[in-house]
DNA sequence: TTTTTATAGTTATATTTTTCACATCTAATG
DNA sequence: CATTAGATGTGAAAAATATAACTATAAAAA
């Protein structure tokens, strides 16, 4: 794990220059443990299906990575095969447990319940991943009357959520104006993971663990991609 | 660009044996290239608050990235600046356009009015990035009827909006089930870029370009990031 | 039992990406 | 006008990542 540098930082805003004193974090997940997630979730899938065994291809396969990197990952986190037979796809997700420490769910909290927040909220699949959203947070009040398995909470009751049920990773699903006055809150009360929705760099200490999802640039290099093909040739 | 060669899989589902042939595509957009749709997003951020004029420590704090990777990203793509005075956030925004051959909005659809398609349709920032969403598809008669600027059409219209509005680009925001057969639709009628949220691999030949955001294990890579804190020491 | 074969596991190599160090330039300053 | 401070630009080194090639082994077949 690494992180950056303790930097000073000016932006000059209509001719006035302004100073921001930064630190900044990144969670990279180094590529072969993400792909460890990949795996996993693929798995559960397959296991869900019925399969109680697969090859280094046959996961390579389902989940867009070549066999080679499938072992060498493998290696690397010391999970063992049998050097004919593949693996057994309960043992994997049990080894694969290990490796996350996965002891039970993980509690968690999403800020903004709008239209990301809510599709979180919705999604009835977070569980067989053991992330367990406890509630979410909004200061429209219109919001806060949605019924729905999943509360939604005033901002005051967010301390209080956070410490009964031990919450350590929250979601901001806010306008990007305000999402780095929420993080500040929630680091306040103890938050230490955050995915950012907003498209924004969150400003955090580097004890903070923060995941940036831009959506936008998720489209946008399709997009640029696709305008690619027949431009170039192979 | 780089694709992955044709492999033959087989698959173990109640001790019948299954085989695959599948083709499979990548499209991970070099890291530089990512760098610089994050910049663009930024500037065009810093330029709507008014900001002239960036260094590159100002544009890399303000995107997580470190000063000297941003110059390097710049001289990639033969970014100049004033080696004094840092790069005028114009000038930048126009060289990106250019690298992306930005000529205008590009049209893209949403298959799946759920939770995640509305979230999408919904989004009013998209079109700052001359992200266009001309049309949804559902199956559902109940979410055909949405009242919404971006309108609901049944999976037999596809062809005509995406000829009409020549659209290379969509969005598969289905469950996982029919994922791949929106997909070979999609293909079927001429789209070559697909942004995928349902979480399974697609299978495409190689001119199609996938990007799989897959929100589960964004999430579940934060949580296991915080989870090793404390365990680890520096 | 021996041989064959398919697949895991590992080491070596290649490629990509990041960081570092410093030469270079430009705008401000005295 | 010469000097200097503070930026950019880039080649080289280092680190991370991916690919390929090879070895070992277990299961199946002969
Ligand atoms: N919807 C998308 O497809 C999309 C795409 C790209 C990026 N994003 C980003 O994701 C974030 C959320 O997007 P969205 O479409 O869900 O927005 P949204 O407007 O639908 O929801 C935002 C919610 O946050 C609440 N909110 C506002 N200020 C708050 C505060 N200070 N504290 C708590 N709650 C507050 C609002 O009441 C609202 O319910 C935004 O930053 C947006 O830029 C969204
Ligand atoms: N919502 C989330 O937070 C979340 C998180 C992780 C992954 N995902 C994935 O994203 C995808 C979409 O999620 P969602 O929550 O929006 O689902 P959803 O159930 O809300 O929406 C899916 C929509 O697709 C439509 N649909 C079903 N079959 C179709 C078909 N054959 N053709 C066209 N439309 C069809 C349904 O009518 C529905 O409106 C899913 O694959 C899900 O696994 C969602």
């Amino acid at each position: 794990m690494k992180f950056e540098k303790i930097i000073a930082t000016c932006v000059e805003i209509n001719s006035e220059i302004f100073f921001i004193v930064k630190i900044n974090t990144k969670c990279p997940l180094k590529r072969s443990l993400r792909r460890i997630l990949l795996y996993r979730g693929s798995l559960l899938r397959l296991q869900a299906l019925g399969v109680k065994r697969v090859y280094s291809y046959t996961l390579g396969s389902e989940t867009g990575v070549s066999a080679e990197q499938v072992r060498k990952d493998f290696s690397e986190y010391h999970i063992k095969g049998n050097q004919r037979g593949g693996y057994r796809v309960d043992k994997l997700i049990g080894e694969m447990e290990t490796i996350f420490h996965n002891n039970g769910n993980h509690n968690i909290i999403v800020v903004g319940r709008g239209n990301i927040g809510s599709s979180l909220a919705n999604y009835n699949n977070f569980i067989q991943r053991q992330i367990n959203i406890v509630a979410t947070f909004d200061i429209d009040p219109s919001k806060q009357r949605i019924r729905s398995d999943i509360p939604v909470y005033t901002m005051e009751r967010m301390k209080e959520i956070i410490d009964r049920f031990e919450v350590r990773t929250a979601i901001i699903a806010v306008p990007d104006m305000v999402a780095q006055n929420v993080c500040d809150q929630l680091v306040k009360y103890g938050i230490d993971g955050i995915v950012n929705f907003a498209p924004v760099i969150l400003k955090v200490t580097d004890d903070i663990i923060v995941n940036n999802v831009n959506l936008s640039d998720e489209i946008e290099s399709v997009i640029y991609c696709v305008s690619l093909t027949g431009l170039e040739e192979f």
